[in-house]
DNA sequence: AATCATCATCGTAATATTGCAATATTACGA
DNA sequence: TCGTAATATTGCAATATTACGATGATGATT
């Protein structure tokens, strides 16, 4: 146990969870936040505007990385966070979708 | 460690957070569309529906509750779930803000 | 080369979540 | 009142998440 249940739902179902997950931490909603402000990117600023260590953002990083929200490109020894802006309006028709769909 | 760290975040990060994480379990997503098909209610019928047992039906059923998107009325030895949609219309809306707010 | 800055990753502690069996609880009908 | 059906709650085991210090890796600066 402790470990979610895949294999019973849709994958609507799980797609619109997935989602919901990624933006299921104020940390990862905030750095959000900030990578799209910063119109381009930046990247070791997150940590003092978040308010986390080190380490624990470059952890949420990863999660929002892995979801395909933002691209990292490398520039010296910075890395430079943006948004990928199709796929976070993918995330977006998603979440859309399931709200309208239940409030029709 | 392992509690999220709230108090660095504002309040509008806090809610969207909140509002995902309701929704980041496929069993919570998947109560949440059982109950609007019904148009009214129903309740048993959910655990079988989504496959999990009544215990963890009825917990996840409480933190659907408790965020505000359902409402259980008692009819007989049963209950009646059905969604407030004016809740659940300002889950969208916050949801839906936070989309545009970073697409623009 | 030595050092520093930036970031990722590892290891680990603390806590949260998920899922279920077992056990209440509540309401109804016999 | 007894039994039963429908839910909720409790307690627990398994796993996931969060957070951070320490350690690597890599490129820039001296």
């Amino acid at each position: 146990m402790g470990t979610t249940k895949t294999d019973i739902h849709s994958i609507d179902t799980i797609e619109v969870a997935q989602v919901a997950k990624v933006l299921a931490h104020p940390a990862r909603v905030a750095i959000l936040k900030y990578i799209s402000e910063q119109e381009g990117c930046i990247c070791n600023d997150i940590t003092e505007e978040v308010g986390l260590s080190q380490a624990t953002v470059s952890q949420h990083l990863q999660v929002i990385r892995d979801a395909g929200l933002i691209q990292g490109n490398v520039k010296g020894k910075s890395v430079c966070y943006c948004l990928s802006k199709s796929n976070f309006d993918q995330f977006s028709v998603v979440m859309d979708q399931f709200f309208k769909g239940l409030l029709k």
